[in-house]
RNA sequence: CGCGGGGUGGAGCAGUCUGGUAGCUCGUUGGGCUCAUAACCCAAAGGUCGACAGUUCAAAUCUGUCCCCCGCAACCA
């Protein structure tokens, strides 16, 4: 059985999850859920990221140390995650013991490699910050603009990551292959930065001074492991690197890392290069998606416009959610969540086109098929349609086009619905035309079985009750290789109403 | 000349790489159907594809110039 490891960016848990963050987690799971459909043993990674000055600054003003304070949040992060239908396999935090283990070996490797070597680090420290601050983080006097104080020039010794020993090899791998980075337009652009003579070795530990609430330095405690060093590294112990062997051979490398397109720097410099240096196998795929804006606003706390994850599942439900925000936009730009669109779309598409079909020939099937499904063959245009439609949304699913899957799937729904009031069984049946009327009821049923498989990884729970009303009693993803096999006849359907309710007046979250 | 994204009928978006009837969802107007969730189906109105110039038999799509909007400091994917 062929592989796939799909993994999102773990969340910084200094401020609870909120739309933005549910974005990308949904992203991976649709790719989870989809290739799992298609038989594929499948391993998706999520998680915390708990580690930083951020986080141990949060807990302080919450009045918490910091590993309860990440319990709490990492808590929420998966609750929400759980709300929203995440069939991840791993939650992975960054504070749980055998991932220190991994990143303080990984160091070890990397420093006996002779990639990591001891520097000094200067910079402009304020202490009110008690941080490093970057020149253009000052205001026009020099000053911290936070706490209006000037910066003094401090210098640490620390360790550094030799980055400049594999640009090359970087440039090589990041130009052979298109499939590395997505969307292409931030492939050239990793490419551009590469090529920046600014771009050398980086920094890869604090000292224990400025960063406390970190990973220690194998065999130097007054040595911080730097975060991203620490987070990246979660996509290998995810799996099992040096504790399960068997299941890190088995699932790595990657298929695909999915991240925001903010952080694709290092994921396609710092993180491969930090493999190579490992000799560890490069990831296949890195994919920088777009943001969301809220009413067409950059999600932020002083606008007051943050959406949070829990919320958004309890007061419009998973599926809701799931499909608007890949129905939207399109995954490699921006797209924008507004409320009214939402609304609009979701009671159109879900209720409307998809539910009120399923509905109206369950409804046809009880008053003149008895109730179960009737033993005919399905007309072969729609059919032959049907499976054009799996041809497409596979592949745009695959290149993580998810707007273009959907639409595919609503013109199959459009087709069906179109169908019957063309051919009108009700009328067929009236008319006598038993048998006529039996097959157009089947076709649209097949269709919907179709319509339920492909819809399966962006509304999972819809599906399944599509799937269950139908007359179906196996589990709709344990399909496995009946994929193909039309719809059962002779079992009797479980027409239950609506299966999408139209959403009238909601409150914002 | 900092970097990136974008400007397409009333709204939100595809299409631009690989030039050749401008497509989708919603909205509007008229009609149909009556199985169905005031739903579904059909038809119509509505766009000089930001501006200008160029290449071409042909440009939303390629080239150049210009204008406008949004990110790139913090919270933050």
């Amino acid at each position: 059985m062929d592989k796939y490891y799909v993994t999102t960016a773990i969340d910084y848990v200094n401020a609870a999850p909120h739309i933005g963050h549910a974005y990308e987690k949904i992203a991976a799971d649709i790719v989870a859920r989809h290739h799992r459909l298609r038989g594929k043993d499948v391993f998706f990674l999520t998680g915390v990221d708990e580690h930083g000055s951020k986080v141990e600054k949060a807990a302080q003003q919450a009045g918490l140390k910091p590993q309860e304070f990440c319990d709490r949040m990492s808590a929420q992060f998966r609750q929400a995650w759980d709300k929203l239908g995440l069939s991840y396999n791993y939650f992975i935090r960054t504070t749980e013991d055998r991932h220190v283990k991994v990143v303080q070996a990984l160091f070890k490797k990397m420093r006996e490699n002779g990639d990591v070597y001891k520097g000094t680090y200067s910079g402009l420290y304020c202490e009110g910050c008690e941080d490093y601050l970057r020149e253009r983080d000052l205001d026009a006097n020099g000053y911290c603009p936070n706490h209006m104080k000037e910066p003094k020039v401090f210098s640490e010794e620390n360790y550094f990551f030799r980055l400049t020993k594999y640009k090359e090899k970087l440039r090589k791998w990041l130009s052979e292959s298109q499939d590395v980075v997505g969307p292409e337009s931030r492939r050239r652009e990793v490419i551009n930065q590469l090529e920046d003579p600014d771009l050398g070795d980086f920094s890869v530990t604090r000292s224990r001074t400025s960063l406390t609430w970190g990973i220690p330095v194998p065999d130097e405690p007054d040595q911080v492991i730097y975060v991203w060093i620490d987070a990246l590294t979660n996509y290998i112990t995810g799996v099992g690197y040096l504790t399960d062997e068997q299941s890190f051979s088995r699932y790595w490398p990657a298929d695909l890392h999915l991240i925001g397109k903010d952080i694709t720097k290092f994921h396609a410099i710092y993180w491969p290069a930090m493999l190579m240096s490992a000799g560890i196998e490069l990831p296949r795929r890195i994919f920088g998606h777009g943001f969301i804006t809220v009413e067409g606003q950059k999600i932020s706390k002083s606008l007051g416009n943050v959406i949070d994850a829990n919320a958004l599942a309890e007061t419009y439900g998973a599926d809701a959610v799931r499909f608007f925000l890949f129905a939207a936009t399109p995954f490699d730009q921006d797209g924008d969540f507004s409320r009214q669109d939402f609304i609009t779309r979701v009671n159109s598409e879900l209720a409307n086109n998809l539910g009120n079909l399923l509905n109206r020939t369950l409804t046809l099937v009880e008053k003149n098929c008895g109730g179960r499904v009737p033993d005919r063959d399905p007309d072969n245009t729609l059919r032959e349609e049907a499976n054009e439609v799996l041809v497409q949304v596979n592949k745009f699913i695959d290149q993580l086009e998810f707007a273009k899957a959907i639409e595919a799937v609503f013109a199959l729904i459009d087709q069906t619905n179109k169908y019957l009031n063309d051919e009108k069984p009700w009328a067929l049946f009236k008319d006598g035309k038993q048998a006529d009327g039996e097959t157009v009821l089947y076709t649209a049923m097949e269709m919907l079985r179709r319509v339920a498989l492909y819809l399966y990884p962006f509304t999972p729970s819809l599906s399944g009750e599509i799937w269950h009303q139908l007359g179906m009693d196996s589990k709709i993803e344990d399909i496995g290789a009946t994929f193909f096999d039309l719809l059962p006849p002779g079992q009797s359907v479980r027409n239950r109403g609506p299966i999408f309710r139209r959403i009238e007046e909601v409150p914002v979250p």
